[in-house]
DNA sequence: AGGTACATGTAACATGTTACATGATTCC
DNA sequence: GGAATCATGTAACATGTTACATGTACCT
């Protein structure tokens, strides 16, 4: 239950259409929640009906035609309640770690380009991230002051710099691997 | 399509049938890819129909007993596509982080809680991988001689040692932040 | 009149979650 | 024969993805 709240947010910064949330979603929120426009407009519909946010009075609903929402109250006390709520954290849950244990069984030949291209992603991510650092949160700063939007900005450049680490460190050790563990076609012991 | 491959790739390492293979994804495989049973016999229905595994010939097909699934040449091809194919890295997508932004517009009231909750049960996670490091992969030990499960060990220990970085450094610096930092029930600038 | 950008939507499907239903086996 | 456990499955729903449909505004 995550998309109606990143919604909810978007909408208390600031009123919005549709199009102009999927283009927000784009940019920063999109950073840790992406979303289509499709899954937008049915969220914001949804929305609407239970009652958490309205559109604006001035938006005839013609089909093609702008329609602004704003968040109603319902929708601020449900998001403050949301925020503080107790939620598990997410275990790590990536395809390139089955895909590491599915090469123990079927042989590796071709993980490794994999895993350099990947290296390469995360380290150009990485890069940005840390522009946008100097940038927007250098000591002495303006936008010094914003210790969230830097919290959520170190938790990207943490992320990035975790994956560069472990693929570098698994790159280094993985070509000692056997190419094919196994031969037998269906039938391993 | 993360699932039929997890799913063979623990088929090839042992046929099994669906609540064997639920059991194994609670254990070493669920770490980076969990399941349920519905999940896993729903996916066994689609690969024996499509022809990448079968159902070994001793099992009848008879409700409440016991069904074991074998993989077929077809099935180990297509695992070896996956394990070596271009798929892009998955981006960070954490509600917590979509939370911290939120409390920059609701406040932050109870976060903190939250946030020092995580943390230690990050911490508890991260000591238990450790322990499972100490014991199963010390120098000069022998389960050495697997770089693959070791590598995924590691990214488990380098996910954790992330989040246990990264919150201990936000709850250090959280509680400088307002705690409401606009008032106005519905109608912010 | 046609093209492009803006804007909202539908439909179909894949994946993941939750609750429940049903049959077989074993132990008492 | 009743309870517990093993085992397979259905149904309904939430979320996310992909492809496509429709209408408006503006520019040429």
């Amino acid at each position: 239950m995550s998309l109606p709240h990143a919604i909810l947010t978007a909408l208390l910064e600031k009123p919005s259409s549709g199009l102009e949330l999927t283009r927000r979603f784009d940019k920063s929120i999109g950073f840790f929640w992406s979303a289509t426009h499709q899954q937008i407009y049915r969220e914001l519909g949804r929305l609407e009906t239970t009652g958490l946010i309205r559109a604006l009075p001035q938006a005839a609903p013609v089909r093609g035609q702008k329609k602004e929402y704003e968040v109603l109250p319902a929708g601020r006390t449900e998001l403050e309640r949301w925020t503080a709520a107790a939620e598990e954290p997410r275990p790590i849950r990536d395809p390139l770690l089955l895909r590491l244990r599915a090469a123990a069984v079927v042989g590796t030949a071709g993980l490794d380009a994999e895993l350099r291209r990947h290296l390469a992603l995360h380290r150009a991510q990485l890069a940005q991230y840390e522009e946008i650092e100097r940038r927007d949160f250098a000591p002495g700063e303006e936008g010094e002051g914003e210790p969230l939007q830097y919290a959520v900005l170190r938790a990207g450049i943490g992320w990035e710099s975790f994956w560069v680490r472990w693929l570098a460190e698994t790159v280094e050790t993985l070509p000692a691997a056997p190419a094919t563990p196994s031969e037998g076609p269906t039938d391993p012991a």
